[in-house]
DNA sequence: GAAAAAACTGTACCTACGGTACAGCTTCGG
DNA sequence: CCGAAGCTGTACCGTAGGTACAGTTTTTTC
């Protein structure tokens, strides 16, 4: 018995759930999902297939909570981030400068580098999956967007940028920068490849605003 | 005759190859390798099981033909490419920067949006292929950013760079925006997107050469 | 224009996987 | 101690990748 106050007390089945979960994302993101089986997921969590389908109507499902569950984490983890990162800092271009190299920081102490970005992975299958998958895709990509688009709004409020330039592209950019990099650094397998890049963007955005 | 796994040259089966490499292009784009069905790129070129495999031994020779074929392609396109901006411009800067401009054209002409690089997707299904694709796609884009660096380099003797930024950095930066774009491009579902991502990156060279 | 090589077709068969259906068992909270 | 949640077991179906190999047509070459 596990006496300890992680536990969600909740259900047992939501662990479970999260262990299929964990399975397959780290399975999806090596192999894709067509090329994820069913049976390799319950082999490593332990469960048969009806357990699985007893989590999941089908693979489908799977595919849908995966992603939920992908973006509510990252959602999180920029939340936290960037907050700090205001909390230390008054002025709006310091703060995102400060949470951009916290993110680097945090990217470059992974040991194995970035696992990869399940947004990226469905883009490259977006066949595989519904209407309904590939919407909640396109929603939390913008809201990214938005996210970052306000900080630059209240940073060139302060450091009025050159007029050419779209912020929105600007937000975008640092996405870009996120998931082309996660893809060069598996490509040619440098690790720290990743963190070294954001800190580019980092670097453009002061150029931007301070220049 | 085993053959099969190398083009015949001149041969009427090469045509029949390259069919089946169009077929499987665009299908491992959109739904990934292992998701690509052999039956259904026999059932677009329209021949028969036995003739897929007249031509590749097995799905990893497809999946090692149709990389090699991408990465000839895409080098001849940046060959060219870049060899035009030379021929327009003497100052590498500019030769460059002109480069890039008819690169970001190229892919804004694109009517759907670019249809996907093959190295991000085999990135992100690395565990299905063998050792020697995924040395061949670590090579190509090592080469990639050799070809880069130096052109960086002969700009840098004419413009020095600030001291602080890595130009293998700089010369990655371009594949990260262009591979990172592209996956922003299919979240968001706008194909222009890309195009302004690498006239960011444009004005990031400039930024960084000439202010 | 015939022989040889290339480019296929047809058939048969095997295994793995996604998926369905459903009955039964076990564990745990109220 | 009851009922729901959380599974297991069994059986079965269609599709896909892959193997094997004999036979046929088409193309190239001399």
């Amino acid at each position: 018995m596990v006496s300890g106050m992680n536990a969600p007390a909740s259900r047992k089945g939501a662990a479970t759930r999260d262990q299929i979960l964990d399975a397959a994302e780290t399975a999806v993101l090596a192999k894709g999902f067509a090329g994820t089986s069913i049976d390799e997921l319950i082999a490593v969590v332990g469960i048969t297939k009806s357990g699985f389908f007893y989590h999941f109507k089908d693979k489908g499902a799977l595919a849908k909570a995966l992603l939920e569950r992908y973006i509510a984490r990252e959602d999180a983890l920029f939340d936290d981030l960037f907050s700090r990162a205001d909390e230390l800092n008054e002025d709006p271009l310091h703060g995102f400068l400060v949470g951009l190299k916290m993110l680097s920081e945090l990217l470059a102490d992974l040991p194995t580098g970035h696992p990869g970005c399940l947004i990226a992975a469905y883009c490259y299958q977006d066949r595989l999956f519904d209407r309904e998958v590939r919407e909640l895709n396109t929603r939390a990509t913008l809201g990214w967007r938005r996210r970052f688009r306000d900080r630059l709004d209240r940073i060139a409020a302060r450091y009025p940028p050159r007029a050419d330039v779209d912020l929105d592209d600007v937000a975008d950019m640092l996405l870009v920068v996120a998931d082309g990099g996660i893809i060069l650094s598996k490509a040619v397998g440098d690790t720290s490849l990743l963190a070294r890049q954001v800190m580019l963007y980092r670097d453009y955005l002061r150029h931007l605003f301070q220049a």
